[in-house]
DNA sequence: CTAATAAGCAACCAAAAAGTTGCATATTAA
DNA sequence: TTAATATGCAACTTTTTGGTTGCTTATTAG
């Protein structure tokens, strides 16, 4: 389908999926569907589909247990993300600029 | 429209998005859109339309020469992504885990 | 056993996104 | 001044996305 930045980044790009996401790394416990559901403006089915999205990123987990199914929140990816950033944060970051120009100096 | 973090987040979701504001950064010098189209298997039209979405979200700025257009890579912006990042960057780093759990057993 | 609950699946819909072609316009080079 | 170059804009197509409704199935509670 697509790598895994992209899969995160879309997962992630969506402001009700943040959301979603938000409200179970908060709940810290496992959710089952319709508990996360009955907190958003929008059908089960609805919140179902953002779910999928989720776990196919990797940003949440889900199992079944008897007729319910529970949602866990999943963090780890996020490292991806942080990972893809840190290439350009030498960039905007100024303190470095700084380093950079002292060392210059020093050297 | 839609908040910084969601603009930002969409911008970068595109692989393609992902590869243009790359070549913008390493070149380091503003690039003219001809020139920056020129690197990839597409029309300059639809390249044009990447660096519109780029440039809504801050990534890229673009000023007129004569008839040439020149982008140039921002990448400050990529702080609010970090910054989103922040709050769950506690949930995944085991060592924070570790610690969590040490100051358990000594409270 | 029966009714209520939790959920999946498929079909559908509207809007947005990714990309194209075609054409107009401004600037620059010959 | 004429031709070439750099670009924008608009219209159009296809795919993806965000969301819905309707129906079926499995589990659990009375």
């Amino acid at each position: 389908m697509q790598d895994n930045v992209t899969k995160i980044l879309k997962a992630i790009s969506d402001p009700t999926r943040r959301e979603l996401f938000h409200a179970l790394v908060i709940a810290a416990t496992a959710l089952p569907i319709t508990q996360v559901s009955a907190q958003f403006n929008m059908t089960r089915q609805g919140v179902t589909k953002h779910l999928k999205t989720l776990e196919n990123a990797g940003l949440i987990c889900i199992e079944t247990s008897g007729r319910e199914r529970f949602c866990k929140a999943e963090t780890k990816p996020l490292q991806e993300v942080k990972d893809w950033l840190s290439f350009y944060e030498q960039f905007w970051d100024t303190k470095l600029d700084q380093l950079g120009a002292f060392l210059d100096q020093k050297g």
